[in-house]
DNA sequence: GCTTGACCTAGAGTTAACTCTAGGGAATAA
DNA sequence: TTATTCCCTAGAGTTAACTCTAGGTCAAGC
């Protein structure tokens, strides 16, 4: 079976050595074998399982908790109950800062407009009389 | 005119008085004016301001960086293009954020599923022989 | 006049997530 | 066989963004 040194697979998952070995020492890399001597081996599905632990991470999933979910997942069939909430909440989280994403994305292109037509007259001041929407005409 | 004081400007944006001393200690409130005996005083205005330094924190904006875009607003005109570029980067940033929870939400959806399906039939090993979709059919 | 509670500053402490250094071992190339 | 280049661990250092403490000021109510 093909593996990969940990420089292959930071390369890979775009993370460094040093994260990777990090992530072991926290517990989250379990699967993670070893040669006789102690160099990590990576398998292809352990390159999936680090894709797996990036993707929680992008939902603003502590370390810590992640590391819980790996833990369950050795426990097997008991914990399936858990690991199934755990991504119902995952969802939910995601979800919330979708929309506040979308929010935010609102109030940025409101200021790309608001410069965009103070830089074209040359002046901040064409938005001077500039009654409605004068939330997004304040000079901050 | 009506202004509030740090800690009713703390609970309008669901900060604490500590997070706001320090935006001001770092340089990020200097519109924000004082008593004679020194006590801040947040006008609308502020507040209206704030909002928008959350928005830029939202879109993953160091503080070091909010503070530069503060300090341009008080440079008057001729940085009109640089804050006019900084939220055209802005603008690109949350685009890049969505995409990427996006790709997140189907991994997690994928999850779920995975999970409901093992729930319902008691035991992770109704996938044991699923081939399509293998990636999200691993323990981990 | 005195207490209370909110305000202030300076600066120390915390937390998460890395990031790096020192010191050492193994394998490969010349 | 020696140099290079990877790998390893333990533990120290860094960074960002708070978060809190100590010690003090000030204004309102009793």
């Amino acid at each position: 079976m093909k593996t990969f040194s940990i420089s292959e697979a930071a390369k890979q998952l775009n993370l460094t050595i040093y994260t990777l070995r990090y992530y072991d020492k926290e517990g989250l890399l379990p699967f993670v074998e070893r040669t006789a001597s102690g160099t990590r081996l990576f398998k292809e599905s352990d390159i999936e399982s680090l894709k797996v632990i990036e993707c929680l991470k992008t939902t603003g999933m502590p370390i810590k908790e992640i590391k819980n979910f790996i833990s369950w997942c050795s426990e097997g069939d008991t914990t399936l109950k858990q690991r199934y909430d755990m991504f119902l909440e995952r969802k939910a989280a995601v979800e919330a800062q979708m929309e506040e994403l979308k929010r935010t994305m609102e109030v940025i292109e409101h200021k790309c407009l608001y410069y965009k037509t103070a830089l074209d007259a040359g002046t901040e001041d064409v938005h001077k009389n500039n009654k409605i929407g004068s939330n997004f005409a304040s000079t901050y």
